[in-house]
RNA sequence: GGCCCCAUCGUCUAGUGGUUAGGACACUAGGUUUUCAUCCUAGCAACCGGAGUUCGAUUCUCCGUGGGGUCACCA
């Protein structure tokens, strides 16, 4: 498909979460790829929220939902959206879009339903159906409701409801019925009817089902293409079905493969830290994110893996998806991360890891030493596959160091061997003009010829502690003469 | 168990009725380097099995096997 020039009205597409919780990235995902077809068909992309489950609900949901979606920095064109104040507003036409602002619209069309026959009032009980259900799945039968109220008589419905018997509403499957569609990834797709569970519409409690709101809503707000994951596939007859009943033409159908774990199951909130704000505050960078998870289960075609989100857009089209479930490779969202790092520049790398310098620093000052930190973080840079890592080796330069004095031996060097090192080191350095790694290093490679590890080990074991770290030059850059100085002396009287 | 879906290196993936089956991560080795990281080079490593169609199947069809999803008054 080819990118219009202009806006494209037909091309709607929806993210429609249920705020019950943090997004994990799976669900990112499949907004991203929603948002991603609609920037690159110059569509519109919605917001919808599904809060029918009043049950599970969580009145913070929405606005961490949202927080995650600013965070990737997915604009949302109509719909629900966090306004200047950080405040849930709307904005469009076809709204509301929180589902339970429109239990009258669900009124409306569930009754069309009953009035055509094609749902009808269930007044079974939730006791009832469990025992029906338990004695289905001892038998080995698939659970499926006995279909009881399903040919009640109007006048008994009249007075069940006038004794005011609890009740729901669900859809008359019809018998001995094939129920095809075309999935944009998974293709042609066939179900028999008798298959088919007469699903709840609506429930006890007045609110819809999942499955009739999503249905009347999609409907309504003109989506053209729903993206959902996978596991939504053998529900999509039903929602056929609804459409079929109501005499709509029902969107085109993307389903995403899913996102998994490493034992190969559906990400879930019980294989570690997987929703995405677990991943935001150990320092991976949005734009990381984005392209990593626009890898799993999508390919641009080509060779290039590191990709803009202009490429990205660009780029996208379903054609790309695939069938596969992906398994998230984190080693690889390491390596990707660490790629936009470097892009990075100090100072924006500095701005960005101040949330995990400031508990470092409680006693210290933090601004005090920003100049420092900077200079570290230049050095660091290769080194830290997340932000947060930008911690891991502060002490070396902030601490006293704690070493043992044969650390500073380079290969088989005597002790006196390593005095004269140090000593040579020592006069280099306090002479030498520090500024700048380079020139140090220039300055001191001129005066200690041929013999580099000899002195420059033992200078770097002497200003940093470790047996691995940056290099020598860098670290005297960052410590300065007077703190260099004294841990060479330092070195020299372990000895 | 019923229904549905899936199957290329360990992982993410590209690909074609005839290819040395390509790339990336990871891993290994080498180079650069005082060490580590970066960077560069090389290497390792895959078409689930069986039939059929065909001159020829990784590719198409069927069966099997394996894996996954789903079967709520949750989404």
């Amino acid at each position: 498909m080819n990118t219009p020039k202009t806006k494209n009205s037909e091309i709607r597409v929806r993210f429609a979460p249920s705020p019950t919780g943090a997004i994990h990235v799976g669900n990112l995902r499949t907004a991203l790829f929603a948002w991603l077809f609609a920037r690159n068909q110059r569509g519109s992309f919605l917001v919808r929220v599904e809060d029918t489950d009043q049950k599970r609900l969580d009145q913070e949901a929405t606005k961490k939902i949202f927080e995650t979606l600013n965070w990737a920095k997915l604009d949302v064109d109509e719909g629900i959206f966090l306004d200047k104040n950080s405040e849930i507003a709307q904005k469009g036409e076809l709204g509301p879009y929180i589902q339970s602002e429109r239990l009258a619209i669900y009124k409306k069309y569930i009754q069309k339903l009953i009035d055509s026959g094609e749902a009808y009032y269930c007044f079974c009980s939730a006791e009832r159906l469990k025992k029906i259900r338990e004695k289905q799945q001892a038998e080995n039968q698939p659970p499926m409701y006995d279909k009881k109220c399903r040919d009640l008589k109007p006048k008994e419905i009249e007075e069940k409801i006038k004794k005011g018997e609890p009740y729901v509403i669900r859809m008359k499957v019809p018998e001995n019925e094939i129920i095809k569609f075309t999935d944009k990834v998974f293709g042609n797709i066939a179900v028999e009817t008798n298959t088919i569970d007469d699903q709840v519409l609506i429930k006890t409690d007045g609110f819809p089902t999942y499955h009739f709101a999503v249905v009347v809503d999609d409907h309504l707000m003109k989506i053209s293409h729903i993206f959902r994951g996978e596991d939504w596939l053998p529900s999509t007859p039903k929602h056929i079905l609804l459409y079929k009943f109501f005499g709509w033409k029902p969107p085109k159908f993307v389903h995403l493969p899913n996102v998994l774990g490493e034992n190969k199951k559906k990400l879930s909130k019980r294989q570690g830290d997987v929703s995405v704000k677990d991943f935001k505050d150990k320092g991976y960078l949005p734009t990381a994110l984005i392209n990593f998870l626009s890898l799993l289960g999508w390919s641009p075609k080509s060779d290039q893996e590191l990709m803009t989100k202009a490429e990205l857009i660009e780029k996208f089209s379903i054609a790309g998806l695939h069938k596969a479930g992906a398994i998230l490779n984190y080693q690889k969202l390491d390596w990707m991360n660490s790629q936009y790092l470097k892009k990075e520049t100090d100072e924006e790398l500095l701005a960005k890891c101040q949330k995990y310098l400031k508990p470092y620093f409680k006693k210290n000052n933090l601004k005090e030493n920003s100049e420092k930190i900077k200079k570290i973080i230049t050095i660091e840079k290769s080194r830290i596959k997340k932000l947060s890592d930008i911690t891991v080796n502060l002490d070396i330069y902030f601490k006293n160091l704690d070493y043992n004095a044969e650390l500073l031996k380079w290969k088989e060097m005597t002790s006196e061997d390593l005095r004269k090192a140090l000593v040579l080191v020592l006069k280099i350095t306090a002479e030498a003009d520090l500024s700048d790694p380079e020139i140090f290093q220039k300055n001191i490679l001129a005066q200690i010829g041929e013999a580099r590890g000899k002195h420059l080990w033992p200078l770097r074991v002497a200003l940093s502690g470790q047996e691995k770290s940056a290099s020598p030059f860098e670290l005297a850059w960052v410590l300065g003469k007077e703190e260099s100085i004294k841990r060479i002396k330092n070195a020299i009287e372990k000895i």
